[in-house]
DNA sequence: AGACTATGTGAGTATATTGCCATATAGTTA
DNA sequence: TAACTATATGGCAATATACTCACATAGTCT
């Protein structure tokens, strides 16, 4: 495999490492209708500030979301609003392991 | 947040953390054509076979990918073709990103 | 200025992931 | 049966990640 290759399946790894944690899948989905501040996202994930701000800063390093201060606040959005259609992939996924655990259980 | 969205959240972070690495989305780009074995796998990505066969062991626990056993061989293929589609997600990313820096550059 | 609120960060601990080696397992072929 | 090939797995060391607490920073309001 060439270099550039590699590299970008690096870059695109760490994109999806940034989505790979069940705190950020749920920011991601409370973004989904528009931008919040951190306090809200807090509040709405059930988790510290000081750690929902962590993985907030991850999420932006890798480009999954920008943010911008207004006043004491700052707000985050998603960037690219494909990362949530990989939500609705991870439910297919989900569904085609749950029909297979169906079938098994079926023929018990 | 309730119990059940958590639990969501935790299974779509199990799979977003099956695709998470370099080597794991070089396979999946990989094997968007089609079945292929573990020998053959492993020579494209440059890994050692123990290696790639972990990585894939991963990779079908978390319902990615699927296999079957032929001979000596086993051969492996993508489970729900719409993790390409998330490939495809973060290369959007990244031309996000570059375009950013793009206009960095040129406001110098 | 001083009190207050929202956010970010350093340090430490706990835990998870990765890669490598050696070895086990399973199927093939002579 | 013995040698061989393909794949999987146990154990270990190195590294990365996550959470918590305390504290720092920055903006607001009186």
């Amino acid at each position: 495999m060439s270099t550039s290759k590699n590299l970008l399946y690096e870059k695109q790894a760490e994109i999806a490492k940034a989505i790979a944690h069940p705190l950020r899948i749920a920011v991601i989905d409370f973004l989904k209708d528009g931008e919040r501040c951190v306090c809200d996202i807090a509040e709405h994930v059930g988790s510290e500030r000081s750690n929902v701000s962590r993985h907030l800063a991850v999420m932006v390093n890798a480009g999954v979301l920008s943010c911008r201060k207004e006043g004491l606040k700052v707000f985050y959005w998603l960037r690219t609003p494909c990362v949530v259609d990989f939500l609705g992939c991870t439910t297919r996924v989900l569904k085609c392991q749950a029909q297979e655990h169906e079938q098994i259980l079926s023929a018990l």
